[in-house]
DNA sequence: TGGGCTTCCCAAAACGTTTTGGATCGCGTT
DNA sequence: AACGCGATCCAAAACGTTTTGGGAAGCCCA
């Protein structure tokens, strides 16, 4: 109905005039342009997005590829991260397409389609892992991407991550000088790369603080924490601390701890990362460790944006930093 | 690079041919069509998309409106729903598009840019209200949409929604088969439709048992749980029981039960509503009801790709029962 | 007067697909 | 011998936009 052809016929005016006059070249009279507009407005003209993404070439779509199935998908950060990403994007016009594939044989198929088929204009790649075919395939091909989270990938490649690695030496240094002489590191499958940059952190505390710790790991979810926690507390030397990969794997934790007749913040000091919604009302809450989603959302929506855009992925990192969050779960000075 | 048109001039044939024997029309000679497929997977063809949606006046797109911000988006159950929807759609090469939109005086104009733009072939509408504005616009406008949750709106619409009435309706009844006889309900928003049913399902238990109740509403999440819990207990006639309209602000009751040295369980029996993954791990363990997420995702796009085929809404309603899922937080039989 | 420069506008091509409305050929039927 | 018909194929139009490559006035300056 209301398209392009339309509008220029009650205009009197031709079509590709309307057309620049909507896109603000400077090519048309100011009062021709502001008739177009007013008519434009009047009429609720909308631009047919198939036709101009067919024209140039551009899908006008930033797709997200999310870790679906158990255990992977419900994280609520998750959810955050999509709207702030959406947000940012529908700024320039953009969409942004959601599309599930579980790490496997198949994950590559689902970034095929998407790149021949050209259904996208970047893609936004999730849960890195230390050995990620998936940022080898994009770069062979040339797609435009951005990874929420590092890898070992050797070339140069857009991303976002929070300094877990400094975040979690932190939290070591803390609980040290409370006071804790035996720490322990509940941590997640380590082919993902934030699991080893938060161990790799919690190590080099151990080390540096000269005091002493184990590290079991287990799935990142809440069933994963209580598993490893049980495994942990059920050796000889009990720690008097742990430091968890996730606040869902605390929250196992603490079951584990309890089911022990043990007393989170008393008997042992807790702490998570992430800060779930949940954590602040945990049973003690649970300190943690935040990363400002919100943010971290826009600046991924603004490189894929770049990145499209042609920019060059070496100047498109960023490492943010991580707020601790002190809770009830950390317990009083030790000894 | 990989057009029709190219693959035409390799094959020696028409435009025409091939895209007829690729899309397996009978009118195309065996032969032909088998040479068609072999060279277009030969040469990894896939058709563009945005100029088969131009030609077809279809987006092959399917749009989740999220209810974005503070205490709205942070609901792990959306992120499981949105990967059930996505992969069914995935299934019919339809993507799923995310747009948040916070409810307000602004909501329709996102809906509007949606539909004029024909920038999707259905919308997915959820956090129905009792009076919901966008059922009445897509309705006028005649696009197809599909609901999570019901509505007050009169005119026949496409919706899956899980019985919440019946679900409370039951909880109270074994509350009361347990000896409770002062069961304290901590509502959600009564403009939301999920809200107004639980509590109806409540009230109507209350009568039907013949026993005492209060209800008292807060923000649907930890915190409105936190604030409406405290406000009940601090009543003169302390309920013995709680039934909450989500897991989320049962958590925020935890805190504030325990905060007035009682014990969840014990004195004060507690009861929520999704089963968010945190609730089997708190403290202790969360007795809940559970609306299967992934099936009603899949229903609910199988809805929409109904609805842009033509169906009819009134064939397309669906009330899913909820199961009671028994947790430590029920409690021992009361008296 | 005429040439050159702006300013404003436009016709037509192009993007890659689907679909319409035949065209061609061979074969069996009348 | 002419006709009808089924089986294959195809040229061209169409979807609605952006962009290319000018064209027509109007004005200034020589």
């Amino acid at each position: 109905m209301s398209s392009l052809r339309a509008l220029a016929q009650t205009l009197g005016l031709s079509i590709t005039t309307v057309s620049r006059a909507l896109d603000g070249y400077g090519d048309v009279a100011l009062a021709t342009r502001d008739r177009v507009l007013a008519a434009a407005e009047a009429a609720g003209y909308r631009p047919n997005s198939a036709a101009r993404r067919l024209r140039r070439g551009l899908t006008e779509i930033v797709t997200m590829v999310l870790p679906a199935g158990p255990g992977h998908f419900n994280e609520p950060l998750y959810l955050e991260l999509l709207g702030s990403i959406g947000e940012r994007l529908a700024e320039q016009g953009y969409d942004l397409t959601l599309i599930a594939a579980l790490p496997g044989p198949d994950e590559l198929k689902t970034y095929r389609r998407l790149v021949d088929g050209r259904r996208t204009d970047a893609i936004i790649v999730v849960r890195t892992r230390r050995e990620d075919a998936r940022l080898r395939y994009l770069t062979d091909v040339g797609f435009p991407f951005v990874a929420m989270g590092r890898s070992d990938f050797p070339e140069p490649y857009a991303f976002v991550d929070g300094d877990g690695e400094a975040a979690f030496h932190d939290a070591v240094l803390r609980l040290a000088a409370l006071g804790h002489r035996r720490i322990g590191h509940l941590a997640a499958p380590s082919a993902f790369t934030f699991a080893h940059l938060r161990r790799s952190g919690f190590a080099r505390a151990l080390r540096q603080a000269g005091i002493f710790g184990a590290i079991i790991e287990g799935s990142a979810d809440e069933a994963g924490g209580y598993r490893a926690a049980g495994l942990l507390l059920a050796q000889s030397a009990q720690p008097t601390a742990l430091v968890c990969a996730t606040d869902s794997m605390a929250l196992g934790a603490m079951r584990a701890i309890r089911e022990r007749g043990l007393i989170v913040g008393r008997d042992i000091a807790l702490i998570g990362h992430d800060n779930i919604p949940a954590a602040a009302f945990s049973d003690p809450a649970l300190a943690t460790m935040e990363l400002p989603i919100a943010a971290t959302g826009r600046r991924l929506a603004e490189m894929a944006l770049a990145r499209i855009g042609g920019a060059d992925p070496r100047d498109l990192t960023e490492i943010k930093p991580v707020e601790f969050i002190s809770r009830a779960s950390l317990g009083e000075t030790r000894i």
